[in-house]
DNA sequence: ACAAAAGTGTTGATCGTACACCCATGT
DNA sequence: ACATGGGTGTACGATCAACACTTTTGT
């Protein structure tokens, strides 16, 4: 297994990333649970290759997982403290789970030093259309999939941590940004661009002045009235202006 | 010379700080002549030990280069573009100074891949007050002093850009923050605190609205009143609340 | 006609800004 | 007494939240 080296990707940093989508009414963060005995789960996560940029390393990264590019993508946080390493939880794993490292699967010794060094991770998070996602495994993946906000599994290392400083900036950045839209569909109603606030938010706003508030940005261009069948007016459908 | 290896620090990651300072309505930061041929001018900068944390390594740098601890440091921003590499630079360098690589300066062919290297920066802005600092060369330094943040040199890499973010993240952090006292004195008047406000922001408040918007924070403090000699109103000194 | 949900309008409070005035200090 | 600059109070306008009302849709 020659997963790793530090010819093609730099030494003891890596990027983590943080995925949110959106669905029914719930905020979900795509999760991985790693290929070992155990219930490790883990963020998407990589390596930045020595030939491209971090930004570019995290679309890389974030398109290998979801499968689609242009995703909306922010940096938010570095994690770095001393004693954030893999070493006791990874050979801890590697312990249990002995049968995978023979033959081909034998970790080489710079492997191991890779794998279980200290690393200084870049935290990303990302804005997806759930709907346009399709949760990609690596060979390292026993599977990934999405999860509520309020059901996230214990993490390994500090991931859990990371997710929450993500929500925490993304909070943040809405106060001044509409880069919420990424995690509609193209087109949408109010009430569900108001839904996404108050799921994200955890509080409920008052339909009226939330209108206001949302077209007053200016950012949203008014499309034809979306007729569900129900005995009610149909509300119109909206679009990121361009 | 054996400055770096990846034994002790972590390879291809560094940290550069802007250390922004005040006096007499202006704003400046602290910048580093290299000491060699070529005016070449750098942030304060340092590597991150295998056994420290990120925020530490920038506290230790920034330590050894003003002389004073407990500074209010920020990470404000990742600078990892591909092609963001000392190489072309410290090659020249090199070349035009040659006769300081000679017997115990002598670069060894692992501090040459060090050096040249491409690294990823962790760009932290810190605010001090001026007077607690004592500028404090390295042996890598010619100079280590304080520039007008409109007559900052051309600098070495991107390092011209780091400085401009940082005052934008400066300025962005200001809006919610009080942070910026800790480019003052302990004790201070309001109309000091005007100044800097307006110095960083290029632009004049109006006396009374500034007076009440501050206290308002209630982050302050009023002490004595200050008598100046002038022949006006002694102003209130304030300070920062415990 | 009616219920349900979308859209719009109006009022009142709150916040920031502009203006006016008063106070302290040394000449 | 007066000039100078510090401190405080008031009034206006903009912005935001609470309430009320109208419109549209399918049964």
């Amino acid at each position: 297994m020659h997963l790793f080296n530090n010819k093609s990707y730099i030494p003891q940093l890596a990027i983590d990333c943080v995925i949110f989508g959106y669905q029914e009414k719930e905020l979900k963060v795509l999760i991985s649970k790693l290929n070992f005995k155990g219930d490790i789960y883990s963020l998407p996560s990589g390596f930045i290759l020595q030939t491209e940029g971090i930004d570019e390393a995290a679309h890389r990264i974030l398109k290998e997982r979801t499968g689609i590019s242009n995703i909306f993508l922010e940096h938010y946080k570095n994690f770095g403290q001393a004693d954030r390493t893999n070493k006791a939880i990874l050979e801890n794993i590697i312990d249990k789970n002995k049968e995978y490292f023979v033959g081909d699967l034998m970790l080489s010794d710079a492997d191991f030093e890779w794998i279980t060094g200290r690393f200084v991770s870049l935290g990303y998070y990302a804005l997806v259309d759930i709907n346009k996602v399709t949760p990609t495994k690596t060979e390292l993946d026993e599977s990934m999939e999405w999860y509520n906000i309020h059901e996230i599994p214990i993490m390994m290392m500090d991931h859990n941590g990371m997710i929450e400083k993500a929500l925490e900036s993304l909070r943040l950045n809405l106060d001044t940004n509409i880069i919420v839209l990424n995690l509609l569909p193209e087109t949408f109603t109010m009430k569900e661009v108001q839904d996404l606030y108050e799921t994200i938010f955890e509080k409920e706003y008052a339909r009226n002045n939330f209108q206001k508030k949302i077209l007053e940005l200016n950012v949203l261009e008014r499309l034809e009235k979306k007729f569900t069948g129900a005995s009610n007016k149909a509300p119109y459908l909206y679009r990121f202006k361009k």
